[in-house]
This record gives C-alpha cells, sequence and structure tokens, in this order.
DNA sequence: AGGAACATGTAAATTGTTACATGATTAC
DNA sequence: GTAATCATGTAACAATTTACATGTTCCT
C-alpha cells in the first residue's frame, strides 16, 4: 500500500454525519477538511464504488428536476465499524508536512539573500489571509456553544489549524525581522 | 504531473551544498529535510538517472575498500540555474497538511468521548519525543554562530519546526485539559 | 564470524493529479 | 439565453510506497 487508503475513512466519517452525493463529498475537501487532506472527484467517484462492492455503504438515487439522477450514499452497519475500528486503533506515524517553501528555504545559504525576504513576504501574505479565512470559518460555523458541543471533534481541528496558521504567521513575521537587521 | 517533481530540487539542492551519493541524499531524509519532505532510495536512484539524462547533474565513480563502487554525484551548471530558477520563482500553493490523527479527531462528535482522552495523550507523547529531537539537533547542528551564519536556511527551518512541534504540544495539553474538565 | 551499516538498483502496487467527457439545473 | 454550479464518470500520467534483489565494508 502507498498509504493504506484514508481516503475511505473520511468518506465513511462523513456518510456517518449524514448521506451524501459524491459531489457533496468533493465539496467537503473545500473547508475544513480540505486543511488536512486533499482529494478530487476523479478520486472519490471510484472510491465509493469500492466501498460500495465491499459492503460499507450502499446508495439511493435520487432525481432532482426532470431527469437528473444524482445518488445519494448512505453508510452500513459494516461501515461504521470499519470508521469505529480506524478512530480506535493507535496513530503512531506522524507524517511528514510537505512545504514547498520551507524546502526552498533549506537551500538558502546566507541570511544576506536578497532572496529572502522577498520569499518570507510572499508567504506571510499568503498565511494571512489563510489565518484571516479560517477565524472566519470559526465565528460563522461555531457561532454557538451548541454547535461546539455537538461538533467537538471539528469545533478542536478548526481551531487548531487557526492556531497552527498564528504560529506560522509569527514564525514569519519574527524571521523577517532578523533578515531585515541582517541586511541593514 | 501529480506534484511537479519537487524530489529533482531537493536533490540539486543537496548537490549544490557538496557532491553526494544515492545513499547519502537518501540519508538526508532522516533528519531536518524529513520534517518537511519524504523520499525512499527507490525514488532516488531513479531520479539521480534522470537528472543526470538531462545534464544537471553527473557522476564519478569511487571505489572504497577492494571493489565497492560509489557513484559520486556532483551539479552541473545547468543543475544550479535550475535550481536557482525554483527558489526564485514564487511559492503560491499551500499543500494541505496530512495529518492522519487530526482527521480522526474531525469524527468525534462529542466531547465526552472516552477515545478522546487516550487519543490525545498518545499523541502527545509522539510530539514531545519528536520536540525532544528536534531541540537536540538544534544543539547539535547549531552549537556555535559560526554554523548559523553559514547554513541560514537550515537555521530558519530547524527553527521553524521546533516552533511549530512547541505549539503541536501545547495545543495537544490544553485540549486534555478541557477534555478532562468536559469529562469530571 | 557475524551483524550493522553501506551501497545500488528494479518491480509491483497504490495513491494522487490533471485532463477528457458529458449532461442537467438554477439563478440572473 | 447563458453562465455558474450541480452531478458523475473515465483515462492518462505522475508521484510514492513497499517489496524484491544483490553485494560490500566496517566494527566488534
Amino acid at each position: 500500500m502507498a498509504q493504506k487508503n484514508k481516503l475511505q475513512f473520511i468518506i465513511l466519517g462523513l456518510l456517518n454525519q449524514r448521506p451524501l452525493t459524491g459531489y457533496d463529498l468533493t465539496k467537503s475537501f473545500d473547508n475544513e477538511i480540505g486543511e488536512f487532506w486533499q482529494a478530487q472527484h476523479s478520486q472519490i467517484y471510484p472510491q465509493l464504488k469500492r466501498l460500495e462492492e465491499q459492503g460499507a455503504i450502499t446508495h439511493e438515487v435520487m432525481v432532482s428536476g426532470e431527469k437528473l439522477e444524482k445518488k445519494l450514499y448512505h453508510i452500513t452497519d459494516l461501515g461504521t465499524a470499519r470508521l469505529r475500528d480506524w478512530i480506535t486503533v493507535g496513530t503512531p506515524e506522524l507524517t511528514a508536512t510537505k512545504d514547498e517553501f520551507i524546502l526552498k528555504l533549506y537551500f538558502i545559504r546566507k541570511s544576506t539573500d536578497p532572496r529572502l525576504s522577498v520569499m518570507l513576504h510572499e508567504q506571510l501574505r499568503l498565511h494571512t489571509a489563510k489565518l484571516t479565512h479560517l477565524k472566519g470559518r470559526m465565528t460563522t460555523v461555531f457561532g454557538d456553544d451548541q454547535q461546539i458541543a455537538d461538533n467537538y471533534g471539528h469545533y478542536l481541528i478548526l481551531q487548531h489549524a487557526v492556531g497552527r496558521e498564528s504560529y506560522y504567521v509569527n514564525w514569519l513575521k519574527q524571521t523577517l525581522k532578523t533578515v531585515k537587521h541582517a541586511q541593514a
């Protein structure tokens, strides 16, 4: 296996909350989940087919308007059991964070390299925008306490993402200061 | 392309510092670089062959002992140019962090779920160990200021990794406190 | 002598991305 | 009407992991 097929568990986890179409599942990766995993529809549709063959999910056909058929997938008992097992077993492997900017940074030898400041400013812009987006999500999704109580894990990971992004932005600002001094 | 072949640039960047064998390159992923990118030797050897075909690197054969031949790879002018270009262009895509634990967390609905505490404790153990390792690297690799001045980017990414891991550990501790209260 | 580490490759399978393909519905 | 979005799929390609395969050198 190239990575033990975590996508199947994400699909099962989402379907465990409520029935969804392949299109709905694809869109789930636009927000919070997308912070921690990415998948395109070309990966999701075949995976749905496999999960159904295995009996972990089923689908019913819904018709929108005149003739648009969409498949609404439901999780089965086998699926919930598989999801439960995945969550319950340990998670001992810490995967490397693939950060291309950090990779480039590694190959900058001198603090006086003129590219450094440019690169840091670009990242500061990007990560500040991301942080703003995440904070916006936090207020819209978890405006009231009941939302937090009912989706505690979701709340935790969003809060984690905000904190992580805050750290990144602060680190960039601090590093920029140091670089500025080094170049002065 | 599945990801624009970043591995080639890591190899070029490492060879730009000094000539290395495929084995040496493989081992480079055990430490700092491994925090931000992973690759196995089965990916590195074919990539070296391709880079050499393209004229970005060359190799000379060294003989250790009686007959063990090893290939010491050098970067060429074409290679340094390609590396320079990669570092110089912008890095506008922020890749998702694939964190399996966070993914599992997303599917925990209630703060009273008994698995939560177990999961958080496991991660606290793992990330604390990692933080200790990174701090150790920091003192061994950057004991004196000259090391920092000569490998500033390397210093920055190690420092970034330490900070990121510190955040993670603190977040886990804070979250554990909240969970404990919720369960009390 | 034997085990850990050095050293280099290939093969098979899986995962993930981009591109190709098609059609329906909704809101303006 | 037309553009954005909804909706589902396959094909081709690229990246990544795991397994297969072999041999040497160094240290104790």
